[in-house]
DNA sequence: TAAAATTTGGAATATATGTTCCGAATAACT
DNA sequence: AGTTATTCGGAACATATATTCCAAATTTTA
């Protein structure tokens, strides 16, 4: 099945991250990969070099996935307000839909990985500056067309939001329901006035 | 050294819970946690049955630890939005003094293990459960004395701010700093205006 | 002082796991 | 058609890992 790549990577990344992401790094087994991925060891090491950076690779994939689903949203005609809402209705739905999703691969690859591995770190933190400043944008954006008024720089309030991102991922593995994480998006929500 | 037990369970599960918590379930070693506890292979197949069993006590440990803490804070002669600010200023400095302390082990619990062990992630959703209802009685007291105005029931901001907790603990796994959190704490208790 | 009760060190076991390696298979190119 | 380049299946390997087991050690009790 030669003489060219057999396999797409961007699937073979896909399904990788997908049990990355229900079993963590340390919970996966070669094995579970090659069946998911369906592909064979020697193309696995030869592609992907080794287990640790297959899993580096399906982080950056996953967040790259992330980043076009959230640039989609940025790109639309919308205010920053508007924008926010939008985005934390979809994670709501999206969490409450899909209960066995595990949360966010990152949440779950920043508390297993990033004291032990600095390269996750580095994606995770990555994600969060990236993530912080678009909200700020966004903020600023709801700002200047004066359907939100600020107390404080709006810089400060992309740091919130996405601690209430981060929050709605663990709460969804920790039981709670649609109701319960939408609520919460509404009472961060109020912080803007 | 018999004839009765040679080790202190508590001090035993509190070693064991440090390394679960540094480097989760799947990527400790027995061998880890027996030079960490410093008991003999033997002892701890004895005393704990085995390694699954031992983390579920680590867990509930660790969560009685942090129980009695916040039990010492509710009884303080503070109202409840006192309450509230100490416990995040806590552990905000918690947090940043500790950069090393990969956030709470409940919520890495949460992460790694709660899609796949049910008993763990009973322990984590009852930890929630039960902060959430703690915060709404600060809540519905600072209420009560007037320090606040609400615009929603205290359940809601009950789960908002163990939302806003959960949040703080994966932030701080991914690179953030005391500022950065506390301006997170600020927002948050701003929306009880 | 001897017997009983219990812990514990370390060997032993069985399995899981990450990784390597080589020959067979296959498609493109000459 | 034959050569070349590349993938792939599966065996093989080495190590790690969870767990069991037994004899030696030790303290209390009789």
């Amino acid at each position: 099945m030669p003489k060219y790549k057999q396999f797409d990577r961007d699937k073979v990344l896909e399904a990788a991250s997908v049990v990355f992401h229900e079993k963590g790094y340390n919970g996966t087994s070669i094995d579970e990969i090659l069946t998911a991925t369906g592909l064979s060891r020697s193309s696995l090491y030869d592609s992907f070099k080794d287990k640790h950076n297959l899993y580096l690779q399906s982080l950056e994939f996953y967040k790259e996935v992330n980043d076009k689903k959230i640039q989609n949203l940025d790109e639309k005609n919308l205010n920053g307000l508007q924008k926010l809402e939008t985005m934390f209705k979809s994670v709501v739905n999206h969490l409450s839909e899909h209960p066995d999703d595990n949360g966010c691969l990152l949440v779950n690859a920043a508390a297993e990985m990033s004291k032990q591995c600095f390269k996750t770190s580095q994606v995770v933190c990555n994600n969060k500056e990236e993530l912080q400043n678009l909200f700020s944008t966004w903020i600023s954006d709801a700002e200047e067309k004066k359907v939100v008024k600020l107390q404080k720089p709006a810089k400060i309030y992309g740091q919130f939001f996405y601690n209430t991102l981060c929050g709605l991922r663990v709460m969804s593995q920790s039981g709670a329901g649609k109701t319960e994480l939408s609520n919460i998006v509404k009472v961060a929500l109020d912080s803007l006035n």
